[in-house]
DNA sequence: CCTTTTTTCTTGACATCGTCTAAACCGATA
DNA sequence: TATCGGTTTAGACGATGTCAAGAAAAAAGG
């Protein structure tokens, strides 16, 4: 795992503590956390770390692609540490959101698209998840 | 098309001026909707109705089935006046949201689910539209 | 060092979304 | 008319997200 330091230097962002702190945050987690949730965690690290310097460096993070930003679910938009092509499914009684492999899927058009150009595609599932 | 009025007493909901406008301004449009828009369009046919009638009703229709209700959208719930399953593309320029047809996609899974139970399933694109 | 300039950060204000509550309203009934 | 249940309304509220204006920090230059 790279340092964030790193992370940050190889996209040109001038890394500082408060974004150094949103980084391990955001990069750190398996789960899709909001904006809110990444705030109280990157609040351990810097503590004095502003909600509106959260969502700067969220955003940057966003348009420099080392992060996605998903939405898909009531409320807040999550943000995705995972970058790679995938699929989604939501639990709809906790909220939590799961990434699917993009290969557990086949999607096959079967009519071209002619007046859509297709930039982003994936299968998004709502249910429950089953109890073990 | 049936009447607002038919509709709502066929669900048991009790049918009133405002609750009429809601109906007819949800289910008359081809797009989709948020609860604003649905509020502006309805107050040309009730103009005293509220955003808290509003929601009310809509949530009401979502309950009974009558509409559905989106969250792949930032900033705000859609209502979809088509309850068939159908797939969506999204315009990232306007916002627009376009229904495709069910069957315009094959969506295989290549491996069971066990631990969850799916409930929903769509295909979500995001991309622009092309200028013809 | 000291000063100036540029970049970054924080704060607080603000707009929007969606829910909730308490009071007003309204039609039916006695 | 008085009452009663269901409905609507206005406003308050909490949460999300953006923005502008300074404060702070860093960089540049002497
Ligand atoms: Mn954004
Ligand atoms: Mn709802
Ligand atoms: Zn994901
Ligand atoms: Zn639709």
């Amino acid at each position: 795992m790279k340092s964030a330091i790193s992370i940050l230097r190889q996209c040109g962002i001038q890394p500082t503590p408060q974004r150094i702190a949103v980084v391990e945050s955001v990069l750190i987690s398996t789960a899709h956390p909001t904006a809110d949730e990444i705030l109280v965690f990157a609040r351990k690290k810097c503590p004095t770390v502003s909600r509106a310097t959260v969502y700067n460096t969220l955003n940057l993070l966003v348009e420099k692609r080392l992060i996605g930003m998903q939405a898909i679910r009531e409320g807040a938009v999550v943000f995705d540490p995972n970058i790679q092509k995938h699929h989604h499914f939501i639990d709809e009684d906790t909220g939590d959101i799961y990434d699917i492999p993009w290969d557990q899927f086949e999607v096959r058009g079967r009519k071209a698209f002619e007046d859509f150009e297709i930039l982003d595609v994936q299968v998004i599932m709502r249910g429950k998840r089953r109890k073990k």
